[in-house]
This record gives structure tokens, C-alpha cells and sequence, in this order.
DNA sequence: GCGTCAACAAATTTCGATATTTCGATGTCA
DNA sequence: TGACATCGAAATATCGAAATTTGTTGACGC
């Protein structure tokens, strides 16, 4: 395998490497949600074997990522106005949960956690403003980063768990949005006022706020959703 | 494939097939918890290839039920108090929100699906105390119906989804307690408190019978899998 | 003891063979 | 003529066996 990476962590095998490399390219847009995956295709583009590449989809199936047919074949889960909603909403159920026990157990070291990913953001979405889609990788490492920096307290591994599934959900959608109408509205300020609340330990408020983050942004995502439906109503 | 049948649904492919096979032997205990899984006796053991068997432990992967390691091989996820405490809270979490909604919107051919699967639950609930270990598999299967029957109205796909996941999860330490001690406790009226709450509509009252019946198995599962501990204590 | 290296066991991957589905061409019937 | 069924050929998914790579174990020398 010599020098094939994934992302932060090295692939051990061709199967965890195409499951990387496809994941993000399914979460990026780069492989268009309800688009048909091409065995042979995929085999070339990422130049693994059939064993390894069925691997890794499989595993992207348990994500909800790519939905798998027997004997016909592999898609990318197709997204919707439904399935936005109902994201939102579960994660809603499951990121506030999360949050509190954060904030309860939390110490020192998260709140210096909190704090720095916090100010990473703001650089990132100040260089997003000023570069355009350039910036977007980054922003979305760095959004991530301060997402799981405010639950990285809770110590429920199944709680982190779910919360990971869901936010991978909510990414797919959010990237639609940026692509499309860029970061239009003052999400800084939702950022910090979440940041202040949870080291403030003002829990409730901090999960009132992140829930009405959630919503906002879903409010964005499904403007930009019925945007490009009906553009492929009057051109397809 | 000629006739290799799975549970309910066909198999349509070897790697399903292999999927459910051991998905239900690790659900069950067959396959003990924390247990390495050899690909080779695998692979013999249910008649089908590396590939299918690759692909079926990676989607069980997927399912929290097998833990992989790059280079290093595929186990049975393993139990232990912690997991036991988690996935009881968090699956609280979740089955309650669902059957909240179900409750709120389901109509008359919910009811009478509640009513139907209570009955069967009843029948088995007999013939467990009757049989013994003999009717588990029964028992389990009307107790897995009676709980997917009070949601079933629930209209989010993703709760759905992730309460599948944790009552899988629930459901190998159930097991663990039903063979090591049996149904010790008036499940069955726990059971009819939550139907007549859910037909009446009293939503926040079977809400809270749910929770209390859940922690009230954990508590059962807990004994026992204290009692295995210190066994294999003095054993091992 | 401690590190090194060879032999072994096991997981991973490649590759070719097989089975299934899809799609277009052809023919049939209303 | 148009809608629909039927039949191949091509595309595609699926699978098993063999080859490769990697990890593990234990013997050997230092």
C-alpha cells in the first residue's frame, strides 16, 4: 500500500482507505446524492480491488451514507426535504443531550478545548467571507471541530456515537447551501452565543441555543433544497 | 444460492444471507461476546465465501455488533456494565421520543396492531414460565413485535432507525439474564401497563412506564452479568 | 533478560469465473 | 400506429480460490 492516506488517520488497509476517500467525497457533493456507484467505476477511480471497494460501501451503508439493493447495486442515499426535517430534528434530540452532560461534566481542559476550536471557527469563517468556496473544507474542519469540542465532556459513547452518524447527515445538507448561497446569515453570532452559554455552564440555554442553530441553518439548507429542485423542474 | 433462507426476508444475495446468520448468532450469544472472529471457520462454518463474509462483518460493524481492526481482524462486540447502563439510557431517550409521536398520531389499525402483538406477547409470556429456555427465541421475537407495534406509527425514519439499532443492542443482554435466571419479575404486567397507557392515550404515562421497564430489565441484567463476572472470577 | 529473525498463521487483496439485471431490438396484439 | 411482451447481448454485480501482505510466535544469539 506504500503511501496511500486517508484523512487524519492512516488507513490500515485498502478498505478503510476507500471507505474514507468515499465517505468524504459522498459528504462533499463530489459524488452527486442518489447517483448510482459504478463497481468498476469506483475500482479504477480509487484504484482498489472489488473485495475492498465492497467493503467499504458496505460499511458506508451502515451510515446511512449509500444505500445498497442486493444484486443491483450501490447508490448514494438520496437527499430530501423529509429527510432534512427529520435529521434536524433527531439530531436536535440527540446534540442536546449530549451538550448537557458536557457542560455538567466538563473541566478545565474542555473549556480550554471549547475555547480554542471556538476561536479556530471565527478565523475560518472570516476566511470564508473573504475567499468564497475555497474556504469551505476548512470551514466545515473547523465547524466540526467546535461542534464535537462542546460534547467532548459527555461521556456517553453511544450519545457520540449517533451524534456523529446525524452530524455526517446534516454536513451533507449544509454543503448544499454553502455551495449554493454562500454563509448568508450571522452564524458567528450563534456560534459564540452557544460558546459563552456552555462556559457559563448555563446548560439549558446552551442546548435552547444550539437547537435554534440547528434550526436556522435547516431553515438555509431547505431554501437552497427547493431552490435547486425547482431549477431541475425546468431544465431536466 | 438455490434455497439458503435467512429470517423473514429472503436473502438475496450470500452476503445478507451471512449478514443475518451471524447478526442472529451474536444477538443470541451463539457467538459469545468479545469471541474472535476467524474468517476461515466462519467462512466454513456458514458455507460462503471470504467476500459475502467480509461484506456481512463489515455491515455488522456497522451495527455496533462486531468490532473490526485493520490487519488485525474482526471480534463480537463485547459487554460490560458501562455499555449496559449507556445503551439503557440513551435507548430511553430514544424509544420514549418515538412512541411520544406514534402515540400522537397513530390511528385505528395502530391500535389494533398494539392490541394483536400484546396478545402474542401474552401467549409467549405463558409458555416461556410453561417451556422455559425452549420458548426464548419465541418469547423474544412477540416481545421484539409488541415494542416495534407501539412505535410503529412514529413518523421519523432516523428515530426509527437508531431505536432498531439500541434494541439490538438491549436485546444480547436480555438474553444473557433469560438464560442464566428466566423472566423473574411480572414483566407481563409491565407490559399491559404500557399497552392500556399507549390505547388511552396517555402519552406521557406510557412514556414513563417505558423508561421504568427498561431500567427495571437493566436492573435484572445487571445481577446477572454480575454474577457471570465474579463466576468467571473464581473460574478463570 | 532483550532484541532479532525466521517460520507460521491469519487477514487482506487480486483476479477470474459465474449469475443476475438492464436495455435495446424485434415482434405481437389491440 | 402505439402500447406492450419477448428475447438476446452487453453491462453489472456477486462470489470463490489463490496469491500477497501483514502480524504473531518462539527459537536463537547477544
Amino acid at each position: 500500500m506504500a503511501e496511500r492516506r486517508g484523512e487524519s488517520v492512516v488507513a490500515r488497509t485498502l478498505a478503510d482507505y476507500a471507505y474514507q476517500r468515499i465517505r468524504s467525497d459522498i459528504v462533499s457533493g463530489a459524488l452527486p446524492a442518489g447517483s448510482k456507484l459504478r463497481l468498476e467505476a469506483l475500482s479504477q477511480q480509487y484504484d482498489v480491488g472489488m473485495s475492498p471497494l465492497r467493503e467499504a460501501l458496505a460499511r458506508l451503508a451502515g451510515d446511512a451514507l449509500v444505500v445498497v439493493e442486493g444484486q443491483r447495486g450501490f447508490w448514494v442515499a438520496s437527499l430530501s426535504l423529509a429527510d432534512l426535517d427529520d435529521v434536524t430534528h433527531v439530531r436536535g434530540l440527540i446534540e442536546t443531550e449530549a451538550l448537557q452532560r458536557s457542560i455538567e461534566r466538563g473541566g478545565p481542559d474542555w473549556e480550554r478545548e471549547v475555547e480554542r476550536s471556538f476561536e479556530e471557527l471565527s478565523e475560518a469563517e472570516a476566511r470564508l467571507s473573504r475567499e468564497g468556496e475555497t474556504a469551505v473544507p476548512l470551514w466545515e474542519d473547523a465547524n466540526r471541530r467546535f461542534h464535537e469540542a462542546l460534547v467532548s465532556a459527555c461521556d456517553s459513547p453511544w450519545l457520540k456515537r449517533l451524534r456523529h452518524l446525524l452530524y455526517q447527515q446534516s454536513e451533507r445538507y449544509r454543503r448544499i447551501s454553502l455551495i449554493t448561497s454562500g454563509p448568508n446569515r450571522c452564524v458567528h453570532e450563534e456560534h459564540r452565543a452557544i460558546h459563552d452559554a456552555a462556559v457559563k455552564r448555563q446548560t439549558l440555554k446552551a442546548c435552547r441555543l444550539t437547537e435554534e442553530h440547528l434550526q436556522r441553518t435547516a431553515v438555509q439548507v431547505r431554501a437552497a433544497l427547493e431552490a435547486a429542485e425547482s431549477a431541475r423542474g425546468t431544465t431536466g
